[in-house]
DNA sequence: ATGAGCGCCGGAAACGTTTACGAAATCGTA
DNA sequence: TACGATTTCGTAAACGTTTCCGGCGCTCAT
């Protein structure tokens, strides 16, 4: 292994000031610096990571927290990975690495994140589905680590977060399928207490009572936001009485959003027939028939703000960043297909 | 941040000893030992990942290579997810920390891995999606950094590998489909220069004219690997002249799998029917109509079972694990279902 | 000519941990 | 009692890097 030391021998200079040429230090001559830099590329040296994170205090890594077990998967795995991308391409400007970490099924995920942080292994974080009430936020905030969370919480510590407009998805949702005509709207929700969950049923309610219509808490289908549960509302549905059943729909989870439309083909509920849809946006929706109307968002830009505003949490980072503390709800643009085009007369009674 | 230094000290005794005792070492009094671990507990002490990285010349992470990018992701991402849930379980009892490495789409994923390997940010890596050629591991070998490859690649340095039994897939599946009549099998393959579409295309070849039946390349559809790429192919098909269409389809991947089903649909074509279809099994498969006849496999098995080879390769636990350097493919078990059940005699000419 | 200022570089400490080595204490045995 | 063996612990070096500090040589103005 190539090491600093060796480097410096080979240019007859002193380990300090190769290290002052490479990390951009001011004190150090041009034409060395040049030196030294053409060096390093020939020997292929790269830092150490132990050495360099020891000395300086920090790691230089930023850590994305995610679940894994394939039957309690948080969200789309889809949705991880583009989300992700987004971000590390901004941490890639500042040499920061991004690495994906995904608490095993059989471990506690507070726990996980506590040594994660114990460890000193990560500057920052990023976590992601959070709870209504949410543990996760207390502890990083007393150890004064730089996070940003993907979801709002009831938990507040002034931190940053960023969300998606779920009330405004209920609202375009709900008024959209009451202007057709519909009157039983169902939704979707998550099973535990992920605090999407929350804010998705009172805007619903409230948009439905806005409209004179009375709130059924039986047209709440609970399940994994995942493919599967998408198909088990779908058939939980088609068990229903038919003068019970939802004559509309409203889902926020891309992969529950497909698996929906399949399962209601297979128990005979084509969408945009039998049931009016409206649902979230995805690379694959765009192959759904009917034609799918949906909430999209650009989860690569949301990953770029995502990054963005946690740089600009950091100290180190804030005047590159100047945003303050960003706590903000990002809207998602309605794209208009043929799966809620139902007219009122199908409607129902 | 309480360090052992903190610990010792309270503890009136040195940081040597403190050291010791939470290593396990032999030479301390057990007594100590548990008033040092109480001790530890007590104050939240853990060890700062960067000293101890520095000092013993490994950090105890493990790096598991995956590609990210929505339009190109290698693999389907529900297989990775599971896969890596049952590395990672092994890995928990050894203490060793998993975390997935994605490379951006913005970045040379060989480049990506050469920075991470020379900054000795992991003490062994995971790569898959083996290329026919892969510099991977070469650079890995001559780097002496203990690795395994999830699938077979042209390039043998005497490293591990597991791979799932492709060869197995084309032959039970191209004698399943003959036998049932058909004569036209269509099978997919990936797009780039992935190690299993040569390896596949070569058994199913094989298994063709064994049975008498000539290879027609144009049977042969090359798609990205995921749910897109199954939808694409089933579109491929529709838009052939009837009598040139496959009447039976042999797929390996899980996304694109459910993909192909949805697409079929959507194009008149729909499986069992019109095209005899053998597939690969996953959660989301269980719900298709009808019916799928699949290949089956433990995901989290497939993780265990490659978290113990690497394991087996790497010296300090050699001995726990003494398989030598395995190099394994691994079978699939065939699921019956209705999808493949269609007679001969609508099998077409 | 002399001191201040500046550009550039070397020396050395420091980060937190592990581990080789030696020392002290205890024990058993001749 | 004396001596080797064993147990238990403290000391200090080492890992690779960054950064503070001081020093050298040079220029420029006094």
């Amino acid at each position: 292994m190539t090491g600093i030391r060796e480097l410096a021998q080979r240019l007859n200079l002193s380990i300090g000031t190769v290290s002052r040429a490479l990390n951009g230090k001011p004190d150090v001559n041009e034409e060395t610096r040049k030196r030294v830099s053409d060096a390093a590329a020939a020997m292929g040296y790269v830092p150490n990571q132990a050495g360099r994170a020891l000395r300086k205090g920090a790691t230089g890594i930023v850590g994305f927290m995610m679940q894994t077990g394939s039957q309690i998967t948080g969200e789309g795995d889809v949705f991880f990975m583009s989300v992700f991308d987004g971000v590390q391409t901004v941490f890639a400007r500042h040499k920061l690495d991004l690495v994906a970490l995904l608490c095993s099924s059989e471990e506690d995920p507070d726990a996980y994140m506590q040594r994660v942080v114990a460890r000193g292994f990560a500057d920052a974080l990023i976590i992601s589905a959070t709870k209504r009430h949410d543990h996760r936020i207390d502890f990083l905030h007393s150890r004064k680590i730089p996070f940003i969370a993907l979801g709002r919480s009831e938990t507040d510590v002034g931190h940053p977060w960023l969300d998606l407009d779920f009330e405004g998805m209920a609202e375009t949702g709900v008024s959209r399928l009451v202007a057709k005509g519909h009157r039983r709207i169902g939704i979707f929700a998550p099973l535990d207490d992920t605090n999407l969950g929350f804010v998705f049923i009172d805007a619903y309610r409230k948009r439905l009572e806005s409209h004179g219509i009375a709130f059924d808490p039986d047209l709440i289908f609970r399940a994994h936001p995942n493919e599967r549960g998408g198909h088990d509302i779908a058939h939980a549905i088609a068990a229903m009485p038919e003068g019970q059943r939802p004559t509309g729909f409203l889902l926020t989870n891309e992969a529950m959003t497909l698996g929906f439309y399949n399962g209601l083909y297979e128990v005979g509920l084509p969408p945009g027939e039998k049931l009016a849809i409206i649902g979230r946006d995805s690379p694959q929706a765009h192959f759904l028939l009917p034609k799918l109307t949906s909430f999209h968002l650009s989860l690569r830009d949301l990953g770029i703000s995502l990054a963005e505003s946690l740089l600009a949490s950091m100290p180190e980072y804030a005047e590159m960043y100047p945003y303050g503390t960003v706590r903000e709800i990002v809207p998602l643009e309605l794209l208009e297909g043929d799966s809620d085009a139902m007219c009122a007369d199908q409607a129902g009674p």
